[in-house]
DNA sequence: TTGTAAGCGTTATCAT
DNA sequence: ATGATAACGCTTACAA
């Protein structure tokens, strides 16, 4: 039965609760072997079980903390999380994961469920929608790591990608590849990789000489992705090359190829910001930039394990670099 | 701050605990419209956060179940989760996933702590190492499902796919394209999906008339699937169909292909037996075999949340179909 | 309609 | 070395 508690064990053994409670803490200094010894069998005689709730709530910790990722259907929370969870595993504790499906209101509710349950910690992927709820949570000292995103005007430990340089590199590399027209698609400019991304890329432009042109910036939500891409195919002067802004515009884009018969790497190269499981068996194999999702979350899980115990940390962005792996579909572009 | 509690609420609304309890779980029927005001304006001057822990240790009901997968690299799993994950927000519950890594260890750890922390139920990708404790919690009529994999000689409620009837379909296919030496290749036969597999394999070959090559039979762990597929292609007479048993073999199975300079869809056919998600976009698009991941996630948690409230189940195995999708890899044998 | 008090299964403090 | 006893923050009879 589940329902066999320490009174049982301690009545089994002829002992107290309290001895009980120790032996199971593991502070047997100063206990007798037999004691020890009738405890232990007790223990295995009920099957006994502690049960770490009352333990939580007497010790005010759960050793578990959360993770609300704004969308699960990118590769790289996926493995973010993953990673936060395998830290937080070595050290004995749990991690619960949530998506927040890029809604502020169920961010919300997560936020508020989890700290009902009285999670250690939060690592957040933020709409950054809930300035107040963040901000309130900074103050009171609660253990929280943001991840991907920053916030604007929030000082609070956060983990992200350096888009902007990773950005300039892919854009560089097309250029260094003889292409002039290049487009770059992400969804809306609501959070700040997306921003730094287009930043990037007009920095590049920039450094190269080369003129912005407004009709190659696509910012807009999934669903209409592909309009703009045939916008820009009917265009005198279509883009030679296209950076995808995360996988899931990827995968408008090779939907869009697909549709319209025209063949990546050939009809415009291909670079794709994000970590694709598949990315050298997809035809042709794609070029993108990586980002160092596994070390990014054990980054955040280590600043978080850290505010939770009360250690000093920095407050500020950490940031890591990304990785242009160069496949085949972003080639040099063909001559005319 | 977090620390206030349930009793401060009750002195600044000048009431007892009782009656912030009473509103707190929106039983006002008998509330003086007076009282719950101050009440309610008590909450938000102290910013007041109920403690679930607290609550769950009184009702010995903590609304997270536990989802423990045997191995997380499968998209199958992740497709699960996130079911079971979105089945139990709805019915605001928590979904605690773990990753067992096909290690009865890890997997006996995970149920102790889940269980430690008081989850109400779990889903389980067994390992079918662990018959004693699975055992055990059938007797107790602990809420438990299994998931993907059948524990023998375990009467227990188990959700599965209908993996003999989806192979057979799928040599099926490959012969009515005209090949006859056909392989199947998966990790060793120790658990239930396997071993289904392979007597799919053979039956579909059996109803065909074509005699079985045990050679064809490749059951191995992943190190050593590219060794295995070798020793096939090195024969008189090579296989010309390969059924790849899950999408981590399938990846062996690719790279095997790139090593070889074999031509997948050319040099010989493929299938593979699981979901993939850029299915259609590798090179050739892969015919695979589609479990109903999202689906049996549902039922799997219908099935747990069920027990959670005492309703009567039944105790068998439900099992869901597959669905073939042919792509390009599959196609017609050339002629030699 | 609201309050009192016991109890959920632990841990922590202080005696002994 | 071990035991009483009071918390932890909430729910729930039962009383008022």
């Amino acid at each position: 039965m589940g329902k066999t508690t320490m009174a049982d064990v301690a009545k089994k053994a002829g002992v107290s609760k309290s001895t009980v409670s120790q032996f199971l803490n593991e502070r047997y200094e100063y206990m007798s072997p037999d004691t020890r010894i009738r405890i232990e069998a007790a223990i295995d005689e009920l099957n006994y079980q502690p049960n770490y709730l009352a333990r939580s709530l007497k010790q005010k910790r759960t050793s578990t903390v959360g993770i609300i990722v704004a969308n699960i259907m990118h590769q790289f929370s996926t493995e973010v999380s993953r990673s936060v969870e395998d830290y937080f595993n070595k050290h004995n504790m749990h991690a619960i994961v949530c998506n927040a499906d890029n809604d502020p209101e169920k961010e919300k509710k997560y936020i508020e469920m989890l700290r009902a349950k009285q999670v250690d910690g939060l690592i957040i992927f933020p709409t950054a929608q809930n300035a107040d709820i963040y901000k309130n949570m900074i103050k009171e000292e609660y253990p929280v790591v943001f991840m991907d995103r920053k916030v604007p005007d929030l000082q609070a430990p956060t983990v992200v990608s350096q888009n902007i340089e990773a950005t300039y590199s892919a854009i560089q590399h097309f250029i260094d590849n003889g292409h002039e027209r290049i487009a770059i698609a992400t969804e809306p400019l609501t959070i700040s990789p997306r921003i730094e991304r287009h930043e990037g890329y007009k920095k590049a432009l920039h450094a190269n000489g080369i003129k912005i042109n407004p009709e190659f910036q696509i910012s807009t939500s999934i669903d209409k992705i592909k309009k703009e891409l045939d916008r820009l195919f009917q265009l005198d002067a279509p883009p030679t090359a296209i950076l995808a802004g995360n996988d899931i515009v990827f995968i408008e884009v090779l939907e869009f190829a697909k549709e319209k018969k025209l063949e990546v790497g050939e009809s415009f190269a291909l670079v794709v910001f994000d970590n694709i499981p598949f990315a050298h068996f997809v035809h042709p194999p794609v070029t993108t930039i990586a980002q160092s999702a596994y070390m990014m979350g054990e980054k955040a899980a280590d600043l978080l394990l850290k505010q939770i115990n009360k250690e000093q940390i920095d407050r500020h962005e950490v940031s890591f670099p990304c990785e242009l792996i160069i496949r085949d579909s972003s080639k040099r572009l063909k001559e005319k």
